[in-house]
DNA sequence: CTCATTTTGTACCATTTCGCAAACAATCCT
DNA sequence: AGGATTGTTTGCGAAATGGTACAAAATGAG
């Protein structure tokens, strides 16, 4: 919707808003109340925006979510992909994606993941949400899987390491993280999960 | 606040729907839509009950969720205990229990847990969901480590073998499958995924 | 039979919600 | 300067939502 991003000059009237700013600030909203919960005066309190702004920025309050949720899924595999793309040790790798993860999960009243903690609710009924959620989760998996293999070619693996379970295990370990922080756990809980999660891996 | 059940005669006009039916078909609404996005019509549709009647029996819309939530955490961790009690191999049990879960959260058309799939959105901004949430996982993960630990003293796993850490794979591997199944994926997607898990617990 | 008691069915209300139309404002182009 | 273009503001309106009042209906008690 919102278009001509890198064009220097626009004509008309510009802009009272930054767009990207505009979202992060709804997606916000949508991470603590969920994606049905929250109104679209929810989102135009929060952004500043009235909601003809909204409208022709990014459509529909689910167009606004699912922009949110688009560009939440695609930093949550950066992350992963950046965290993966570092050489060293396995472990090491793990317990900073464990880190990362708890970081990230805790801040906001500890919100979670916002995959997690809204968009899974709404796959129960939205197709395209559904797809999104699926996908996402499917590229973290495969980044992780890969790296695990490549540990285990270059030797800073046992040789019988199960790279898919491993993968499977880091991926499953956050989004357990991710429920427990929204559950309300504090901090001390989601770190003995990491690292008993990191001892059953055996790295 | 439906009362009396037990008592052999009530006064007055009958109800003309059972109570405990009532709260399942809602239960399922709730459970496909989640809580923000499922209307009181949709439930009286549901339930074949009108609204009063929805209200005399469960209290307004939070308190017919929460009853379906409550109900739910006590069927889960009843379903662990059940479980957890029959004597025999730990491997046997863990894989038990996630064939089982399996089933559970494919059918309905793949919707997952109740707690992970409504819930978790829910707790984001309602104290009492959380608790409930929290609470319910906290309890399941406490039954699961105590089967693990009196296994070990048992013989029947390796002396060296961590029942806490056991105990959270299984935890995680079940809310993991619930979300791998909300998001769409099929059986054996999710039967790969426990088997993976059962191979990293080296029962 | 009559009355008290409980549930049901209909209708209603106040509020919220989403979405849009139309007028106003700011900028660019010629 | 004047028109074209783009974004903002205000306000509206139709629909849906949560919740309730009230009369009718169905049962047990006396």
């Amino acid at each position: 919707m919102v278009q001509n991003e890198t064009e220097a000059k626009r004509r008309g009237r510009p802009r009272a808003y930054d767009p990207d700013d505009a979202l992060r600030r709804a997606r916000d909203v949508f991470w603590v109340k969920g994606y049905a919960a929250t109104s679209l005066d929810d989102l135009a309190a929060a952004t500043g925006m009235n909601r003809p702004s909204l409208y022709a920025a990014f459509g529909d309050k689910q167009g606004i979510y699912l922009a949110a949720l688009r560009a939440q899924a695609e930093d949550l595999a950066a992350a992963i992909a950046l965290a993966t793309s570092q050489g060293g040790p396995p472990a090491i790798m793990v317990r900073l994606i464990f880190d990362r993860s708890i970081d990230a999960y805790l801040s906001g009243g500890g919100r979670g993941c916002f995959l997690v903690g809204t968009a899974l609710t709404e796959a129960g009924a939205n197709e395209e949400v559904r797809m999104i959620v699926r996908e996402a989760f499917q590229r973290c998996d495969d980044i992780l899987e890969r790296r695990f293999h490549a540990a285990v070619a270059a030797g800073e693996m046992a040789a019988d390491a199960h790279p898919r379970a491993l993968a499977q295990l880091v991926s499953a370990t956050m989004h357990e993280l991710s429920m427990l922080a929204r559950a309300g756990h504090p901090r001390p809980v989601l770190e003995e999960r990491a690292a008993l999660a990191l001892t059953l891996m055996r790295l």
